[in-house]
DNA sequence: TTTTAGTACCTTGTATTGCATAGTACTAAT
DNA sequence: ATTAGTACTATGCAATACAAGGTACTAAAA
């Protein structure tokens, strides 16, 4: 008999990723402008493993809500590259979601902090 | 025209919040056993609120996964409560949880951390 | 007795997110 | 002309948390 995944703590682990990528995104742009390839790179440095399915239709939602703007540049190496640039209000945002984020580590850390039989 | 929220940023605040609600549920749990009432007033006094809706299938799907268990106990004030308990798997899981929590964080400072412009 | 208030548990439908998958299009080399 | 590599886009799916509504037990009031 095999259990597949008595509890999915992958999936856990995938669910607490959420949120969050958005918040990376925004900030790796606010760094540099950068496009696609560009921000996966830097995500899986952070082993912060994000696809193409998940990042393009993140990178509009921020374009819609004119967090960022973008511009064509052509390459040598292939089709022309989006890159990404943050603007006044996508730094704005940044800056919320970066209190957010704090915020969340406070509360979570004030519950599992203080949890007995804590291996450390 | 009313733009009812150019960015949603208390939106995303809850999506950052997904995923990490089970670990904190379970290591409430793990700290002394709880019925449905305690565990949203221990999650509130952390600023994390959560709604019954959202509490009572999460503890119906840690009962199945077999990290906790329950049994009832009566009340003078009202129903009988159902007092959930860790069991050895729980903790385990609540370990890894922890584990992925802690990673999580490294991640993400990883790549907030050295954002320019930054106001701290 | 019936009604009301308080407590506690449970279910259904919905929006959002991130992922898997597949597809389109441009460039360069064979 | 075909193939490989790079880059952008679209569609369908699973999982989460929430809103809203419902059931049921106790005790006090009408």
């Amino acid at each position: 008999m095999y259990y597949i995944c008595s509890m999915n703590t992958e999936n856990q682990n995938a669910q607490m990723r959420k949120g969050v990528i958005e918040l990376c995104i925004l900030a790796i742009i606010a760094q540099q402008d950068a496009y696609a390839s560009d921000i996966i790179i830097k995500l899986k440095e952070a082993r912060l493993i994000v696809v193409e399915g998940t990042l393009y239709p993140l990178l509009t939602r921020l374009k819609n809500d004119s967090l960022t703007v973008y511009r064509w540049e052509e390459s040598k190496s292939g089709p022309p590259r989006k890159y990404h640039q943050i603007t006044e209000s996508g730094r704005k945002a940044l800056a919320e979601l970066k209190a957010d984020w704090h915020e969340l580590i406070t509360s979570v850390d004030k519950i599992i902090g203080d949890t007995t039989n804590n291996s450390k």
